[in-house]
DNA sequence: CAAACGATCGGCT
DNA sequence: GCCGATCGTTTGC
């Protein structure tokens, strides 16, 4: 994408949620900041590894088929906002919905590093604390989709916050962070055996470099 | 009403 | 590293 569109340090734009290329946005996703203010504290982490669903014809998308129900609405409005979801009962799911409204894209945020409020995401992930940076900090506290939004402090309670309402206390940034094409991997999602020939299709992207990313 | 589910943790080797 | 138990919402039969 155009580099000059977004400036470093800022709040993503509407139109980089609206394009209609979900594969694209899954990987400018990646370098991303991703801030959360809940809990009486911040916490902020650098986008590492994602996966990009994209209904109609992704089987392994819960809004397959353009299937409508409750739970899939928010993934049809309009992309900027935030669809979370439950996963055996127990994870919490965060995905950033993307497109105009009408398309059911999202992009599963699986992996990031930490950067700001180390203390308190390992508060909430029952880590003991110390005095960690992203240099040292346990790969665990921000590494597979469940925990990383736990240590966000992101719960089902927040799918559909828009980004660009005030009310939702959470946010993605562009910090000048851009990544060339070769620091990226892609492969095939995780976990979506189910879904047929879509299981195949390379739609996970990571910072090849990091080690916050699930082997 | 029951099965499925985009995963994690702890306890072992 | 591998393996097993696990939890509760959502959906479809």
């Amino acid at each position: 994408m155009d580099a000059q569109l977004f400036q470093a340090g800022q709040r993503l734009p509407l139109e980089f949620y609206l394009r209609t290329d979900v594969l694209q946005v899954a990987r400018d996703l990646l370098g991303k900041v991703l801030v959360t203010e809940l809990d009486g504290g911040r916490t902020a982490v650098r986008i590492t590894e994602v996966e990009a669903y994209r209904a109609p014809e992704d089987r392994a998308s819960h809004a397959w088929g353009n299937r409508r129900t409750r739970r899939t609405e928010v993934m049809f409005q309009e992309g900027g906002r935030a669809y979370i979801y439950l996963c055996y009962g127990i994870h919490q799911m965060f995905n950033v919905v993307s497109g105009p409204d009408g398309a059911a894209h999202a992009i599963l945020l699986r992996a990031a590093e930490p950067l700001e409020g180390l203390e308190l995401m390992c508060r909430r992930r029952n880590i003991p604390p110390g005095k960690f940076t992203t240099a040292n900090a346990p790969a665990r506290l921000t590494t597979g989709p469940g925990a990383l939004a736990q240590a966000l402090g992101l719960t089902t309670a927040w799918t559909g916050g828009s980004f660009f309402d005030p009310a939702t206390p959470f946010w993605i940034e562009d910090r000048g962070d851009h990544l060339p094409e070769t620091a990226i991997a892609t492969g095939p999602r995780i976990g979506i055996d189910y879904a047929g020939e879509s299981a195949a299709w390379e739609w996970r992207f990571w910072v090849r470099e990091s080690r916050f990313v699930k082997r």
